[in-house]
DNA sequence: GAGAGAAGGTGGCATAGACCAATGTGCGCG
DNA sequence: CGCGCACATTGGTCTATGCCACCTTCTCTC
């Protein structure tokens, strides 16, 4: 069949044929619509489950968007992008909007075994569960599941939830003062399900927060399961070298993204760590 | 077509055959072997590239691996779970082995745009750029693209790369201290080319890491952009949340995974920042 | 003129089949 | 007995095609 590969250097079809449409992103603005499927097999000459194929690289990528029944379109806002914003390199990037809560389910059931496991208490423990969408701006930023258990928060309601601070309920309403916790951060992708909560493609990046918190005696109350938004959060650290310094007592671990024996006798002596939330599209 | 949907409260046939899918893998142990696609297809009564497409699903997951002419297995070890280890819920998990590195490519090349913005040198300015495969205990956990102005390290040599210290370099042979990084953290997926040099599947979960690192005088000297596995690397943090204290300066942004306002009148007054390995399978 | 409905285009899902590439097995030849 | 090569099996890729759901727009009707 025709001339076919073997020209390009790559060896899967899909892989010119997505290198063929990111000439056309590339040559269009955010918001532009490039040509539809159809069209695209066509002039490229391949199936459309090959091009789907290749268009959903893209999508995963963050330069493109699909949307049902209207078409495909460069994505509006540059995604998984630049560290840093204009000409001073050590600038931050600004931080986002405001933040705002909605509560999607709120429940109480039994903790069941993973739960109760790391709350430590029984798998038949009842458990209050809220699952809540927060906002920034306005458009979904993370889905955040948490996980008490009831006997601490008899009287928690919705509205606290929406508006409230927890851990002032906890300390306020029933004298825990929170102590400790020990947060995870892991990459993972989105189900159907997440995605469409977040507004956006299936399989998207994203981060997984998991935290602990543990009040003033070391006892667990609260187990938190947080899903980010890949596209739009990100984690900055600013680290601060400075000359070489005793290093204290070298606990588990090393610095994120900084193998250990990189800084060999003077690891970071100072940093900081935030969050901050991109420019919206 | 036969009765098609409409019975099983799913809609897609997808989901279906992954939840079939995922009650065989649940019946076996990590490394068994499951049928294989046509005979998987034969018996759930779907066509190839829709099985495929739940199975994709599963590998992504990390609950199935595909070994091409073998067959598909179960998942060696569990993916993507636990934060903490066993009884002690505020436990931090172990951290992993020893750490090595293999240059993969050593090259100088002109800046670019995109390179040179960040150096803030001229895109046509020659960049030391290495790429080097990050090791534990033997099997990789990230790839790490090295960017260098060229005049700033004349005699760096791949062997250094391979053992050294880069900023012992920078400090012994060229007077060169580092004084400020600014790094930040993203989720992303992995594409074919990489998750083939961290053997790990298409589409897997990966944290991209990009640090701008200048010297005492603010001038960039350093641009690493790192890509870490997501189903081994975890980044942990222990917050000491304590009593009330006047908060300093606010910062721009918040503590990663903690929305603005949750801690209200009371940031978390402490905490560190680790990267850490997870148990290998 | 305005609203309702039909028509056409778009992406979303699924099918059936073909060929390629990597792996493992076993038979045959030396 | 041992080395190789052919073959069957498995996953990997791609084609061609159909139907459905959604959106836009045009048009027809009231």
């Amino acid at each position: 069949m025709e001339i076919d590969s073997a020209a390009s250097g790559a060896v899967l079809k899909r892989e010119r044929v997505r290198d063929a449409i990111l000439e056309l992103v590339e040559a269009r603005r955010p918001g532009d619509a490039i040509p539809s499927e159809r069209v695209l097999c066509a002039e490229l000459g391949v199936s459309r489950p090959t091009l789907r194929a290749a268009v959903d690289e893209l999508v995963v990528a963050g330069l493109l968007v699909r949307q049902h029944g209207r078409g495909m379109f460069v994505a509006a806002e540059k995604i998984t992008q630049e560290l840093v914003s204009g000409r001073d390199s050590l600038t931050l990037p600004r931080a986002g909007g405001v933040w705002t809560s909605r509560v999607l389910e709120f429940r109480t059931l039994p903790a069941g075994a993973r739960v109760g496991r790391r709350l430590r208490v029984p798998p038949a423990a009842r458990i209050r569960c809220a699952t809540r969408l927060r906002l920034v701006d306005g458009s979904p930023m993370a889905i955040e599941h948490l996980h008490v258990p009831a006997d601490l928060v008899p009287g928690l309601t919705e509205e606290e939830l929406e508006h409230g601070d927890l851990y002032e309920h906890f300390r306020d309403r029933h004298g825990v003062r929170v102590g400790e916790a020990v947060q995870s951060i892991e990459p993972t992708v989105l189900t159907r399900a997440e995605a469409d909560l977040l507004d956006v493609p299936e399989l998207s990046p994203a981060l997984l927060f998991e935290r602990l918190t543990g009040d003033t005696g070391g006892r667990p109350v609260e187990y938190v399961r947080s899903l980010y938004r890949g596209d739009r959060y990100r984690i900055v650290s600013r680290l601060a070298l400075g000359p070489a310094t005793a290093r204290r007592e070298p606990p588990e671990g090393h610095h994120p993204g900084i193998p250990p024996g990189d800084f060999a006798s003077r690891g970071p002596v100072t940093f900081s760590t935030r969050g901050v939330v991109q420019g919206d599209g």
